[in-house]
DNA sequence: GTGAAAGCGCTAACAC
DNA sequence: GTGTTAGCGCTTTCAC
C-alpha cells in the first residue's frame, strides 16, 4: 500500500528541539524583535533540517492571511521560448523575496483564473496583458492583494520595441516601412502597441507611418503582404515577432524577392531558429531580466501596502541582434 | 487606500441562505448520501452564485487533507510551443475532475520543487522526465500523494516517435539513416529514448542503426554532422525536434546539399515555423490530448488510492506531417 | 435533513 | 525569552 508519508510538522520540530511551537515559528521565520539565544536558534534550525521539515504552506497562509504565492497568468497564445525565459527570471526574482511563483495557462477549457487564484490562495496575480477592472475586482475577491498590470498600462513596455525596430531600418536608409501584424487575434493589442512605436520612429524621422499588413504563418497571407509592400515601395519590414518575420522571409524568397537587398526584415524575440533562417534573421530582444525585476518590485511594494510605486514607466532595455536579413 | 476586499465566506452563504455552514459544505461539494431537499439545494447554489462565493482553497485543503491542486514541473529547457498545447490539454482534463493545474518552471534559480510543492499544497506532482526515487520521496514528504512519472517509465512514450520517423524514411527508400541529437545536455535522456525507437525501426527493416551526431542550433555543429553523414552514405536524418531539424536543413543548404534529394530531414513537434523552412519541414506530431488524458487517469487513480493503474504502456498517438523535406 | 463542535498546521497576541 | 492560547475558513463526525 502507499506509504501515508506523514509530514514533519512544526510540532515535531518543537518537541525534538525541546521548545514550543511558537519558538519554532519565530526562529524559522526569523521574526525581528524576538531576541532568541543563538544556541536555541541553531538547535531549532538544525533539527528542522534533520527532520526535513517544510512548513505547510496551506496552514501557514490560512493562519497568517498571506500566502507568498504569486500566480502568473499566461495567455493561451502560441508564445515561444522567450516566455519561459521571462518566467524563469520572474521566479528567481520572486524567490529572493521569499515568494513562490506558479503559472496558470489561461486556455478556455481550463478553470477560470479567479478560481485558480482562490484555489491556490495566491497573494498576487500577474498577467501579460492588462486586466480590465472587472477582472481585477474578481481576482481581488478571490483573495489577490495585488494584481498586475492594473490597467492599460503595462503594455507601454511594448512601444519601445517597435521604435527600435523601425529606427534600425531607418538608420540603414529605408524610407518606406511596412509592419507585419500577426493574424492571430489575441496578439492584436500587443501588436498595436508595437506598431505605435514603429510609427513614432517614422514620424520622428519625417517619414510616413509604416504600411501595416496582417501576416499569418503561411505563404499565402505573407505573400500577399509582401507583394503589397513591394508595390507600395516598401523596402523594410518590422514584424511583430520572429515567427511572423520568418513567414515574411519565406514569402519573399518564394516570390524571388531578394532579402535584404529588395526587402529587409526584422523580427522580435530572437527565437532559437532565428539565426537558422535564410537569410539569418535580424531580431530585437528585450531584457526580460529587467522587466521581471520591475514586476517583482511592483508586487513587493504592493504587498507591503504601498500604492502603485514611484516611477519608471517603460524601461524595457531592448537589444538589437543584427543578422543579415537587414 | 486599497480596498481590503473582504472575501465571501461559506458562513456568509449559510447566513444568507438561512442554513448552517455544514449544509452549505454538503451542497457545494455535493457529497453523496446527504439527501438534501432540492429547494434548499437550489437556494444555496443561488446564493453562492449571487455572492460570488469561491471556496477558500487554502482552508479547504487544510481541513480536508486533499487540495485538488496538481503541480506540473516543467524542466527549464528551450521547449517550444508544443509544451503549451500539452499543458492546456492537461489543465482541461484535470478540470473535468475538479482538479486545478499550476505549473512550475524548474530553473536552478527558482525555488526547489519540493518547496513549491509544500507551499502550494499540491496533491499530485507531474513531471516531464521521470523522477528518481529520492526526488519522489522528497515530494511525498512535501505532501504530494501522487508523483508521476514514478520511475524510468513515462519516457517509453518517446520511443514510438523515433520509430515513426525512421519508418517514414525507410518507407521512402532510405537505407542509411542519421539521427540528430540536440547539443543541450538536458535533452539527453529523451533523445536516447527517441533514438532507441529509430534504431528499432532500422533493425526491424534489416538496416544498420542510425548514425547519431550531436547538433546544436548553429551552422557549425550542424555542418559537421551533415558532412559526416554524407561521407558515411547517410541519405535520411531523423532530428530530435524541429529546431534541430532546421539547423540540419540550414547546414545542408549552406553546404550545397540538396534537400531532400541528397539528404532528407524529418523533425518532431511541428512547430509553427516548420512549414516556413526551406524546404518545408516534414515533422511528427504526437497526440498531446491522449498523453494528457493518460496522465490524468493515472493521477485520478492514484488519488483514489488505486496503485499505478492497469495497463496501457505507450499509446502516444503519433501523426506524421509530410512536407517536402523528405 | 440539519446543526453544533472539533479540529487541520500554523501564526500572532499576550501572558509568564 | 518562551510558552499559552485563540483563531484563520473549511470539512466532517456525531447528535438532534
Amino acid at each position: 500500500m502507499t506509504p501515508p508519508a506523514k509530514r514533519t510538522t512544526s510540532a515535531d520540530v518543537a518537541r525534538a528541539a525541546g521548545v514550543s511551537r511558537a519558538t519554532v515559528s519565530y526562529v524559522l521565520n526569523d521574526r525581528p524583535g524576538q531576541s532568541i539565544p543563538e544556541a536555541t536558534r541553531r538547535r531549532i534550525l538544525d533539527v528542522a533540517q534533520r527532520l526535513e521539515y517544510r512548513p505547510h504552506g496551506t496552514a501557514r497562509s490560512l493562519a497568517s492571511g498571506r500566502s507568498d504565492i504569486v500566480l502568473l497568468a499566461v495567455p493561451d497564445l502560441p508564445i515561444g521560448a522567450s516566455i519561459s525565459r521571462f518566467v524563469e527570471e520572474l521566479a528567481a526574482a520572486l524567490a529572493e523575496h521569499g515568494l513562490t511563483l506558479v503559472t496558470h495557462l489561461a486556455g478556455a477549457r481550463g478553470r477560470p483564473l479567479p478560481d485558480v487564484c482562490a484555489t491556490v490562495g495566491a497573494t498576487a496575480v500577474i498577467g501579460f496583458t492588462p486586466f480590465d477592472p472587472d477582472a481585477v475586482r474578481a481576482l481581488q475577491r478571490a483573495g489577490a492583494q495585488v494584481v498586475l498590470p492594473p490597467a492599460a498600462d503595462g503594455d507601454a513596455a511594448m512601444v519601445p520595441i517597435g521604435r527600435i525596430q523601425a529606427a534600425h531600418l531607418i538608420d540603414r536608409g529605408h524610407q518606406r516601412l511596412g509592419y507585419a501584424v500577426p493574424a492571430h487575434p489575441d496578439f492584436e493589442q500587443m501588436a498595436a502597441e508595437r506598431l505605435r512605436g514603429a510609427t513614432d520612429a517614422c514620424i520622428a524621422a519625417g517619414l510616413a507611418p509604416p504600411l501595416s499588413a496582417s501576416v499569418g504563418l503561411d505563404l499565402q497571407t505573407a505573400g500577399r503582404a509582401v507583394t503589397d509592400w513591394i508595390a507600395a515601395g516598401v523596402t523594410g519590414v518590422c514584424a511583430f515577432n520572429d515567427e511572423t518575420a520568418m513567414a515574411v522571409l519565406a514569402a519573399a524568397v518564394h516570390h524571388g524577392i531578394r532579402v535584404p537587398a529588395e526587402l529587409a526584415v526584422i523580427g522580435v524575440d530572437d527565437i532559437p531558429v532565428a539565426p537558422l533562417a535564410a537569410p539569418p534573421l535580424t531580431s530585437v530582444r528585450f531584457d526580460l531580466h529587467a522587466v521581471a525585476r520591475r514586476r517583482v518590485d511592483l508586487i513587493v511594494a504592493g504587498l507591503a501596502g504601498q500604492e502603485p510605486s514611484p516611477e519608471s514607466p517603460a524601461m524595457a532595455a531592448v537589444q538589437l541582434i543584427q543578422r543579415s536579413s537587414t
